[in-house]
This record gives C-alpha cells, sequence and structure tokens, in this order.
DNA sequence: TTTCACTAGTTTGCTTTACAAACTAGTATT
DNA sequence: AATACTAGTTTGTAAAGCAAACTAGTGAAA
C-alpha cells in the first residue's frame, strides 16, 4: 500500500524530482503528475506542479513547447536544458548527502 | 570534503532530522547546531535552528528545560515528547518512501 | 444534443519554511 | 577594557506547496 507523502517533506526535493524525470524524456504538467504518481508520490496537486514548472523554465532549467495532443488539450511538453542538467547533478550531490546524514541517524536508532 | 546542501532540500526534513537527534539524547539549540554540522550538515543557521525549535515545542513534539551550563550562558534543552516519538516514526516512513522514489530514479539514469 | 468525464493548463491567495540580520547577554581570554 | 565564544530571541522577507476557482478541448453516454 502507497502511503502519502506529507508536503513538508517534498519541500525542494520536488524540483529535482522533476529534473530526474525530464532527463529520461519530455514531459508535460499533467503527464508529469501521472508519472510521480506511478513512482508513489501518491497525488502530487496541479497547484504545485503547474506553478513549479513555470519557475523552473523562468530560472532556464527546462524548456516548454506546446504540442497538439492526439485527444483532448494541446500539452506543453518540457524539455530539460543543459543549465537543467547542471541542477540535476547538484541535485544529485546534495541528495546523496542528505541520504547519509538521515541514514546515519536510523541506524543509530535501530541500534537503541 | 563536504559540500554544503542548499536550504531548499533540507525544507521540512530538517524537523524530523531534529527528533532524530533529540530522540538519542536531549540536546540545547546551539550544540544541536554543532551536531548537525558534525553530520556533514554544513552551517545550518541559528535563524533556522531557533525557531523551528520554537515551532516544535508549540506543537508538542518537544519540551525545552532552561539548565544553567558549566561555563557561558544557560542553556535551554530539548526533550522529545510521546507526540514527538509518533511524529519521528512517520517522518523515518515516509523519509524511505522518498528515498525510495528519488534512488528508483537515480538507478534509471545510471543506465542510460 | 447536451451533459458528463477526462484531459490540460493558468492564476490567485494563503500558510509554512528557511534564514539573514539585529539584538541581548553570560563567560573567558588577552 | 576589548575581543571571542557561547546562547538565545525577534523581526522581516522570500520562496514553496497547494487548495480553489477558472478556462477550454475531446469523447462517450444519456
Amino acid at each position: 500500500m502507497i502511503q502519502d507523502i506529507s508536503s513538508q517533506i517534498l519541500k525542494g526535493i520536488l524540483q529535482g524530482i522533476m529534473l530526474l524525470i525530464l532527463d529520461q524524456q519530455p514531459e508535460y504538467g499533467y503527464g508529469l503528475g501521472r508519472k510521480l504518481n506511478d513512482y508513489g508520490l501518491v497525488a502530487i496537486p496541479k497547484g504545485t506542479i503547474y506553478p513549479l514548472l513555470t519557475t523552473m523554465e523562468k530560472r532556464g532549467l527546462i524548456e516548454g513547447r506546446i504540442q497538439s495532443s492526439p485527444a483532448g488539450p494541446d500539452r506543453k511538453y518540457y524539455f530539460i536544458t543543459a543549465a537543467g542538467i547542471t541542477a540535476k547533478n547538484e541535485f544529485t550531490n546534495e541528495w546523496r548527502q542528505l541520504e547519509n546524514v538521515v541514514n546515519k541517524l536510523l541506524d543509530k536508532e535501530s541500534k537503541k
């Protein structure tokens, strides 16, 4: 069963996760929401996803291009930029450090 | 060499980390800053640490008791409460899920 | 044919988080 | 007396997450 992950714990990490996904292949907002869901992040609200994509585009990390859908409204596909790849790599490093810190603490706890 | 972890990536996670530390033993704000540093989290500013401790106390997760220092100003030691332990366990679960999602993506990336 | 469901995106306003900066104050060393 | 280190509070700002309200296209059922 997939429990939900509180918004708090996601703060700031969502951008990194999105960069990792977009580095695999371009995606549009709605599809990204579904993909996030598939990865185990239950129902990231669109009030979070869309504004974040807009902000990331302003930062030059991704680029949106509107493409028509085979069925339904147009989609805005986002492509990762060179700056986005740099940011993705920075995120990866920071993530590994954070993971290390938390896991050291969890280890300590399990040995109590 | 320890790189620093950007504030963004820490958002919301710091509370969980602090609960894990305080579950080991009571600490005061200043000492917590040093401990965080020792764990590899470079220089978490006191403008972050102290207000967060206050908020956590308001939430009933920890309790502060002033104790005199052998040398220097008084210290406010924080003790984890029963509610704090519950919150710590919730954080642990959420952390493991998040870790799983990010690592799945990092795996995918390494296989590109 | 109009109503519903699903898809797709934008914008507004609110709450919380992180934090720099300014402040107070005790102890210790030079 | 001045400086450095320790210890904590308070204020104001920016950014993040998100609910909610809105627009709008497609397709199927009624």
